[in-house]
DNA sequence: GGAACTCGCCAC
DNA sequence: AAACGTGGCGAGTTCC
């Protein structure tokens, strides 16, 4: 079917005026966008990832062997016969969560606060890991690689066509107008785990030849949130070099002085910073979830008199509870308060603009029921609080590398390059490199995302930043390694 | 026998 | 007063 679509302007969404002011961009703009990138996704959907066949069908085989033998070994435990004796000698699936549940809180009467959506007592991977049994930690085991084997392997093998893979690129499903992969999804790559990473990603490469480059935008939904609410002390610390809002809040919620973010220990609690308070913060969390997510990655139990030993080492003699102790937090409840207070800190002195933008946002979206993203798409039906403020950030971010990932693919059509995109992950872009062009692309790329796309939408109001990863020639998509661009 | 649902888990 | 944002997908289960 041949469809009317409406007059596209090239790739031009807001002008720039000479006295600073922002010019708004439209629902037309928003339109614009998605119609490209659909255009620009159709076309490298076709280009496709190199899947090795013959390795993912041994990996395969040897993941077989591994599951078989661990699935053996958990079947001659105690817990394996009293599970199978409590439904009546038939062998239990050991994947089905219904059976374990039954089994754990049923029959073993173990209790948890940990529950499902419906309510249903949990048994995902924290709360088998927190009853310490040894079979658990089989079944935890088993579980994964079993993801491994189906979500990638086997799938990978089901919709490859001639030993390339085609992951489909969407742009109308997500609610905050960010895109999606399916068929396989691209964007669920094993990454973290380094037993996963190694054995999905060394299943992919690039075409004969060529190498896999990465580019990302380093922090960019922080620096996305802070063209909306322009809070100063946030830009200070997003343009000062050496400014660390991490390692500020490690410092605050540890109690250190002199906090050193080299020092290995304080690297520790600045990432645990970072991930238990800060971006929990930002996606709306609040500081009592905060404080049981530190206490849990801390290794302090959640009960109100800690000892001094207990806790992580934050240096070669003193523990976290031991310090805490020194400040007058003398367990879980006294941690607690720490963190309400640090919370509120957080946004009424620290970021008070930020905190009042947010307010703002939630106030003006109950008076009219809609708002609108700084890339100019319409956000107009029933949302939570934490949506309000969050959907348009995510949504921004992602057209950042959408605008950009159209025009390095417009660029290197008209060049007649050889290097293609092959992929996007939200905020960062998949190369496959045709050696010669490396270094051209490399600047292309970084033009674009670090000039092009600022000179275009002014309301970019301070630089993004890219990282990047190369791979070696025919290197795998795990042989990546930093990269600078020039 | 398939659709719809739930859960867990991978990514950002 | 309430309290973590967005997806895809495989497997198990339940329902028709």
């Amino acid at each position: 079917m041949i469809l009317n679509y409406p007059y596209i302007k090239p790739l031009r969404y807001a002008v720039s005026s000479n006295n600073m002011k922002t010019t708004s961009m439209t629902l037309m703009n928003a339109y614009n966008l998605l119609h490209e990138g659909s255009l620009v996704f159709a076309d490298i959907e076709t280009h496709g990832i190199r899947v090795d066949l013959e390795y993912v069908d041994r990996k395969q085989q040897e993941l077989d062997k591994l599951i078989t033998k661990e699935t053996k070994q958990l079947q001659t435990t105690k817990l394996y016969r009293h599970w199978k004796h409590s439904i009546g000698g038939k062998e239990p699936n050991i994947y089905s969560d219904t059976q374990l549940r039954v089994y754990l809180f049923r029959i073993r009467k173990l209790r948890t606060e940990n529950k499902t959506n419906k309510g249903l007592e949990s048994v995902d991977k924290q709360t088998l890991l927190e009853f310490d049994l040894p079979e658990l930690n089989t079944i935890i085991h088993l579980r994964e690689l079993r993801k491994l084997r189906t979500t990638y392997l086997q799938n990978f093998v089901k919709e490859q066509v001639d030993g390339f893979i085609k992951p489909i690129f969407n742009l109308h499903l997500v609610v905050t107008y960010r895109g999606s992969s399916d068929s396989p999804n691209f964007q669920n790559i094993p990454k973290r785990n380094e037993e996963a990473f190694d054995m999905i990603r060394n299943a992919l490469f690039p075409r004969k030849g060529n190498q896999l480059m990465e580019v990302d935008f380093s922090g960019i939904e922080v620096s996305i949130a802070a063209c909306y609410h322009q809070d100063p002390v946030m830009l200070e610390y997003l343009t000062t070099p050496g400014k660390d809002m991490h390692g500020d809040m490690a410092a605050q919620i540890f109690c250190i002085e002199g906090f050193d973010r080299n020092c290995e220990k304080h690297g520790y609690l600045r990432s645990a910073a970072k991930n238990g308070f800060v971006f929990p913060q930002f996606y709306g969390d609040y500081y009592k979830n905060n404080a049981i997510g530190l206490c849990r990655w801390a290794e302090l139990p959640l009960r109100d008199k800690w000892k001094q030993t207990e806790g992580v080492l934050i240096n070669d003699n003193c523990s976290v509870a031991a310090n805490f102790k020194r400040h007058g937090i003398k367990g879980f409840s006294d941690f607690v308060n720490h963190m309400q207070k640090i919370e509120h800190d957080f946004w009424n002195n620290r970021f008070k603009v930020y905190g009042a933008w947010k307010l703002q946002r939630i106030r003006e979206y109950q008076k009219t029921g809609e708002f609108r993203s700084l890339t100019g798409f319409k956000y107009s039906w029933e949302m939570r609080k934490n949506q309000v403020v969050n959907y348009p950030v995510q949504g921004s971010a992602f057209h950042c590398l959408l605008w950009s990932l159209i025009r390095v693919h417009k660029i290197l059509k008209k060049r007649n390059y050889q290097t293609r995109i092959i992929g996007q992950i939200h905020d960062s872009i998949v190369l496959d490199v045709y050696p010669p062009e490396l270094e051209a692309v490399s600047k292309l790329v970084k033009k674009t995302t670090t000039k092009a796309l600022q000179q275009e939408w002014d309301w970019i109001i301070l630089p993004l930043k890219v990282d990047a990863e190369l791979g070696r020639v025919d290197g795998s998509w795990a042989s990546l390694e930093k990269y600078k661009l020039p």
